[in-house]
DNA sequence: CATGAATGAGTGTTCATTCAT
DNA sequence: GATGAATGAACACTCATTCAT
């Protein structure tokens, strides 16, 4: 792992246990085992680590998110595999580096900034999850729905599991919690 | 409108805008047009300032989210007035306030806190959600589905539409949103 | 006891237990039993307040010091009757408060202002206390000795004595402390 | 002299001058031609300063005390040394550095802390100046007095002197001075 | 290129003092 | 005159950033 990885690496395990403000430079420095000087030969401050860690972290989530699902898959194994490869991203990074995305928005920045951020990154987020139910709905397995919203249905379940980790709960059945959302998610909750 | 409340609805507009550690006690005591050592005589400090804020926010949100809803409505009706209202709430503070709760876990707080904390807000806000979907299962409205899960269905939603206003989109019209998240929630995604 | 003696007799015990600066006005104005704000109708300001105190204790100490003292009283007698009676006034104001005179000149003056102080305190202070040494020289009963000198030696011992009772120790045997200066400033420590 | 010994220096310096309460760190980090900030890497917070500069001091001030005091001196000859000495370090230090001593109480702590501190102050101190008199009276110079009470006597008249100073008086002739204390500690005030 | 000692701008909080009641 | 809610100047301390080594 090359040192900007390596310093990404700590960045991400010390901003996703305290928050961004409680998070010293010093002490990412510490983690990453290397001077607090060296951070600023790859970074130009602290605000950059925070965006470059986040994306980084983000690239590698949604690639991690579609280990192991196929082009033919249906939706039902889509996001059920979804939910599993969520779940087991949360164990390995150890903490719910989700949580910390909301912190974007509360880093000092001007308001343009904010804005052009929240676009850049919100869109980024939805339009990853909503891809999914826009293949699904081209393969005809879906009714006329939002996909916009189903993406936020996903993204609320998804955080609920995070929540629930972050507050100590431990993941028992990932199985049966896929099954549920999935499930939910397909054929809503009314009775017949 | 008491001093206490006067300082709390100044509080919650610059937390909101600001973030948690962006927001200075100054500013704060600008926005309510008072000195900055009168907040000392009715919060103990920042966090205290903070914490009953976002509880006071809460308590309000929750009573205004269930507004014009009554004890006979169907669970469709239900959500759909929960969005109608959640929107407006949403257009009254000027504000996405949702956003802020997230920070409540990145105030520097001991580990225990946090957990306790969490533990209380987040059973509070996911419980207070849930109700309504248990009450319809009760009216057997609904099929064996897991109530919490479809909260945080709910919640996802709602937290997209916060996040639309904060970058600053305009909720053109707010019954389709109310009835496609309803549409959705209610019957799923899968083509029957 | 009038009102301004009230406030001092309560500014006197908390000055003394917690010393100029970390003594607020709230709580003198408490433990007298009025209100923060009465204590501007007496005195000027917080220096003011402490300032009179200080002089107004000053001259019942000094009194109390003199009491039962008579004017053919030898230079023994006298002193034996000062220490006895400084006990006395130690147990009973329960603090040391000679301690809070060295506060004088750390409270925020001028240089002008301590210079002034000092010269006023310090020569009233030793002057009071030299009285008696001039006086016994003036009976003939003492060497042709600096009563300055000897008044230091005095207050020396009186300090080591509060600095006692401050740390919590109880004075058991008075008597026995007084015929212990007393012999020693009479007599000198040298083997004849 | 180090980082370290050149703060102490300045914080001597300036606590002397205005007390533990009046003293701002940025001045003391002025007066060392530091930055605030570099306190902080050396002392933990002000009191910490205070204390280790206070406790620096007296080291400094005992050993310079006993100088050119040698196992031989006759008690005369020591009390003489220690008050010429006293004066020299009294120049020097250009302040009446003894004073502050009295400002440990009155820093704001709990009653445990400063029992605790006195305690050791007081015992340190006084103990010090017994140690002559205990070992001239093992030499059988002295009568069967009481040693603590003279170190009190000694303590008294150094204040004094020091009070002197402070009020901007010059010792015009620190060996008079010497010889009067010792003279009257020797030999006592009583006409033979 | 790496380091970490040094820096100083920035902010939460205290408390003497004021003044409307 | 008495009150105590309101005020804001003042200060200890933090931590992102720099730069000499």
């Amino acid at each position: 792992m090359e040192k900007k990885e390596l310093i990404m690496s700590a960045a991400l395990d010390v901003f996703a246990e305290k928050g961004y403000h409680n998070t010293k430079m010093e002490e990412i420095a510490d983690v990453a085992g290397i001077g607090k000087g060296t951070l600023y030969g790859h970074f130009t401050n602290k605000q950059d680590l925070f965006d470059q860690t986040v994306f980084w972290f983000l690239d590698n989530y949604f690639i991690s998110l579609e280990h192991n699902i196929i082009e033919d898959d249906s939706i039902y194994d889509t996001i059920y595999k979804f939910i599993i490869n969520h779940i087991d991203i949360l164990e390995k990074t150890k903490t719910s580096f989700l949580n910390v995305l909301t912190d974007f928005s509360n880093i000092k920045r001007s308001k343009e900034e904010i804005f052009e951020f929240h676009q850049e990154f919100l869109f980024n987020k939805v339009s990853r999850y909503s891809k999914i139910f826009i293949k699904a709905k081209e393969r005809g397995e879906l009714r006329n729905i939002n996909t916009e919203l189903a993406a936020h249905f996903l993204i609320g379940a998804l955080k609920g599991i995070s929540e629930s980790v972050l507050v100590g709960e431990k993941i028992e059945d990932p199985a049966k919690i896929a099954e549920e959302i999935t499930d939910l998610l397909c054929y809503g909750m009314v009775s017949n």
